[in-house]
DNA sequence: CGATTCACCTACTGGTCGTTCAGTAGATGG
DNA sequence: CCATCTACTGAACGACCAGTAGGTGAATCG
């Protein structure tokens, strides 16, 4: 139960951002075996004891970027699916959002992808768990547009193959590079609504 | 400059593979940071002294397992691309092969994709002039396509696209699993060269 | 004004990391 | 039979790993 936030509980809010932050960005360059507890400390200018009285474990901190990444689009989604627009007016919005998180936390969503098999007991059940409901969702989306019959094809393999196109962009785009997330997004989410899950 | 192959040599030479063999495995299945030298030599049957008597290093190590990973798919493009045959007949090659290299060396190509980052100099160099050259032919094929006029878009976000569809398979794709890789195969092709690049 | 809490520190733990060294059993070659 | 080579070993190197014990000054509290 949150009590009114003095001075020094939103500075350790803050910092707690900062901690989730630091994180992000180490565990997307170095990988999470390969960023040591000593090199986030160091990137908050703390010691690696001060760390600790912060988080548990460096496994904690695996688990907090990876639920503060996945977090803000699985919501979205549930929203997007709950709005119960038309299938193709879902499946635009669907793609969009996920898109949309891989090309603006692109930090957080690398670390996703690349890192959350390095998750263990117990938290791995949890986020598991949201994996699956995102992955349900968006399958009901996808799934909704071929009931309609005008798209040919296996469900499951549009599905990983709309997910691939998206997640790669994680692989490649430069923010601030030739091409803007904007340009992307739009390219992106056309290629998959109109091409790849467009009317035969 | 080889001699006859005695049987010692033709032992040593298959002692070779295995370690490539089993550092693949171990890369793809831990991390290039989250398997050690102890764990590589354990799963030999050897002593980490042992496995110094072939390897100079770790990053050695890993060079190898990327070269031996990439190396025939590249050879088969450069192959692919010799030939000369038509746009479309070429692309559909050339998507065949790095389908088939992704799907049939899953864990190769997963540390291809996942642990490349982590090679430093002197390695870095030539392994990112190959990667250039893969990316060069392939971009090639795609452009060749595109000039036909048939199809609209930028050629490297079409690229881009097709890439990122291909290189995903081995973050879901399970060998002996539900699907077979013939029929994965052949399904993307198709998304491939008659929905994502297919005519207007 | 004490008592307590907070955010941090120094100093250290036991263990593991990649890597090296000196040596050796056994096969090969003159 | 002796010299050489191959493939390997046990033991150790310094550096670094995640994590901990115990203490310190400053702010917050009744």
């Amino acid at each position: 139960m949150p009590d009114t936030p003095t001075s020094r509980r939103r500075q350790a809010a803050a910092t707690e951002d900062a901690f989730i932050a630091a994180a992000t960005a180490l565990f997307a360059r170095r990988g999470y075996h390969g960023t040591s507890i000593a090199d986030l400390a160091a990137e908050l200018g703390l010691t690696t004891a001060s760390l600790y009285y912060h988080v548990a474990s460096k496994q904690e901190l695996l688990m907090r970027v990876l639920t503060n990444g996945i977090t803000p689009y699985l919501e979205r989604l549930e929203a997007i699916v709950a709005a119960g627009t038309d299938p193709r007016t879902t499946l635009r919005a669907a793609v969009h959002n996920h898109l949309s998180s891989a090309l603006h936390d692109q930090d957080a969503v690398a670390v996703f992808h690349r890192e959350r098999r390095f998750l263990e007991a117990p938290h791995r059940e949890l986020h598991e768990q949201r994996v699956a409901r995102y992955d349900q969702l968006f399958t009901g989306v996808i799934a909704a547009v071929l009931a309609e019959g005008d798209v040919p094809g296996d469900p499951d393999l549009l599905r990983l193959a709309a997910l691939g196109l998206m997640n790669w962009t994680v692989e490649w785009y430069e923010p601030g590079g030739r091409r803007s997330a904007d340009e992307v997004l739009e390219t992106f989410t056309g290629l998959i609504t109109d091409r790849l899950l467009g009317p035969a």
